[in-house]
DNA sequence: GTCTATGCAAACGTTTTGCAGTGGG
DNA sequence: CCCACTGCAAAACGTTTGCATAGAC
């Protein structure tokens, strides 16, 4: 990760391009776009890369699988639509976890999914 | 799934036994002990049944992967402490969505993963 | 006896790794 | 020129499937 290459600013730039959380065949797909040599290999080792510089921060979504995201987004929870399937970031946070765990108990972070229907599907 | 069998029992009685989410190779090796020639093959197909029938639900933990817990228990959040690495229910929930999701959206589920330190841990 | 459920092995999709060669500095 | 990074292919990993057969009813 010292060197600069093409391959590692495409798929930086999948991520500057478009500002959601996007998985690892997105990321592919978009990067061979750049590099049409673009190896799969590479994408995962330069994710890698970037998860552990702080570039980027892993999501495991409870139904979709593992996306990618850009880190030092402040804390949001993450809204899926199971009616266009898409994954929104949703600002702020909704839980008042301090009143809530067992006491002893001590929360450092958390992670919040919510399911339902966005405001585009549910206008019908 | 209409046929009563060891093996089945084997698995059921794995969340009989543990009150809480269990993966896939912790039951493998809790059915061992009862059927020893027990097969991943037919713990996965078993597992599967049981999601269709609503005996289990899946969880899909953000750090730690997928889980099987028995179904019909009222709503909780999940707590990781990564001292002990347990996976721990927290009955209730502090989640105020209403007051939270944009307009337009509807929200119809949602899990909550908390990270920190179990009051056994932090007694120290 | 019938036919479901099992055990085994092979297939599968996704992610990781070994290795030879390209190309950034 | 050096060695980090790439592309390729094979390996690794967890899960699923096809098939012959054991065993539930």
């Amino acid at each position: 990760m010292r060197r600069k290459t093409v391959q590692k600013d495409a798929i930086k730039n999948a991520f500057l391009m478009e500002s959601r959380p996007l998985r690892v065949d997105e990321i592919l797909q978009m990067g061979r776009k750049v590099v049409k040599s673009l190896n799969q290999a590479t994408v995962y080792r330069n994710l890698k890369c970037l998860v552990e510089i702080g570039w980027l921060r892993i999501i495991n979504h409870p139904d979709l699988g593992i996306f990618y995201e850009r880190a030092g987004k402040e804390h949001h929870h993450y809204f899926h639509c199971h009616a266009c399937d898409r994954l929104f970031e949703i600002p702020g946070c909704a839980l008042h976890e301090k009143e809530f765990v067992p006491p002893g108990f001590v929360t450092e972070r958390h992670q919040v999914f919510l399911f339902g229907i966005c405001s585009a599907c549910g206008r019908t």
